[in-house]
DNA sequence: AAAAAAGCCAACCGCGAGACT
DNA sequence: AAGTCTCGCGGTTGGCTTTTT
């Protein structure tokens, strides 16, 4: 095993391909094959290394590569991904169609990692700290603090029949799993289906002006199939679940009930396999209406604030 | 309007690993 | 068995573009 000899650099151009030597490759490629890149660019009459013209093909010509700016969604799996894999793009990218490792390294290094580096969570760990817990609280506070109607947050939120809507009660979801499975809310109490909105506070939260989440608990109905309602339906997980009357123990729920075979487990939890334990039982519906294109990405933050154990 | 700073991304570099001789 | 070759990967760089001052 030894390394291969750096290649010849003498009269080899470098830099920036123009689109006459794109399309000499690709044409070559077309008729050809890559079956030896050492060698194709000699024959396809390229000055250049065998090793740049691999990179130019796989990262740009290739036909199957997707252009363009990254959805929601694929950011969001590579986030997932990366908190799974860690800097393997490679693998990364075979999980995104039409994406290259360069393209997804270069996507986390200037957006995605900035982002969780916001929000207080830790991009090589995907750790929650308490920055990110403590905004989102302070976010809780920010939308009331002009309106003289928020409870206070509080570990065990009332619900009382005057109190508004409350907000994710994240002090109460932690705990020290570390289990993707558990990378779900803890609980959550209304009093009736409402938009909940956050705004920007100056907080670490500073890089969306404000999303909208729609909290629909239905306590006159009994839990229901999450995949029949909607795809993006979360999950619940909690000792406590709330009526008209207060809030009750878990243990009091009826559990021929609560379906669960048919829940929707997010992608990434079986995505290597090691979330496909049977998800909790569901206990509410939560319906998060896409008002915005960050959505589905606070979603996620939400679920991790859930489950840190700093707070 | 100009300069500086920051952002962005294609391309390069060096290394490890497997295939080949 | 040992050396050589090729490939693919992840980290880094450098130059162009955009934004800020």
């Amino acid at each position: 095993m030894g390394r291969a000899p750096c290649c010849d650099k003498m009269g080899l151009k470098r830099g920036p391909w123009t689109s006459e030597e794109d399309q000499i490759l690709i044409t070559f490629i077309h008729r050809n094959g890559h079956g030896n890149w050492r060698a194709l660019p000699k024959q396809a009459g390229l000055l250049r290394c065998g090793k740049s013209c691999r990179l130019r093909w796989t990262n740009y010509l290739r036909p199957d590569i997707k252009r363009g700016n990254f959805s929601p969604e694929e950011e969001e799996a590579i986030i997932n991904l990366h908190q799974l894999l860690g800097n393997r793009w490679s693998t990364i990218a075979s999980r995104l169609p039409g994406r290259t490792d360069n393209e997804i390294k270069n996507v986390w290094n200037t957006h995605l990692k900035k982002r969780l580096l916001r929000m207080g969570i830790d991009p090589a760990t995907h750790a929650v700290g308490s920055p990110a817990s403590h905004s989102l609280i302070s976010l809780y506070n920010s939308k009331y603090k002009d309106a003289s109607l928020a409870p206070p947050f509080q570990t065990q939120p009332e619900a009382s029949p005057d109190s508004p809507t409350t907000f994710l009660n994240l002090s109460d979801s932690i705990h020290d799993s570390q289990d993707l499975s558990s990378e779900i809310f803890s609980s959550v109490s209304s009093r009736d289906s409402e938009t909940v909105t956050g705004a920007d506070s100056g907080s670490r939260l500073d890089c969306i002006d404000s999303f909208e989440v729609e909290v629909d608990l239905g306590y006159d109905q009994k839990p229901q199939n999450i995949q029949d309602e909607n795809p993006q339906t979360s999950i619940l997980q909690n000792q406590d679940f709330a009526d008209e009357e207060g809030w009750f123990p878990r243990e009091n729920q009826d559990a021929s009930e609560i379906s669960s075979s048919e829940i929707t487990w997010d992608d990434f939890s079986s995505m290597d396999g090691t979330a496909d334990t049977n998800p909790q039982p569901l206990i509410w519906n939560m319906d998060f209406q896409s008002y915005d294109d960050d959505n589905d990405y606070w979603l996620n933050i939400l679920r991790q604030a859930a489950s840190s154990p700093t707070l």
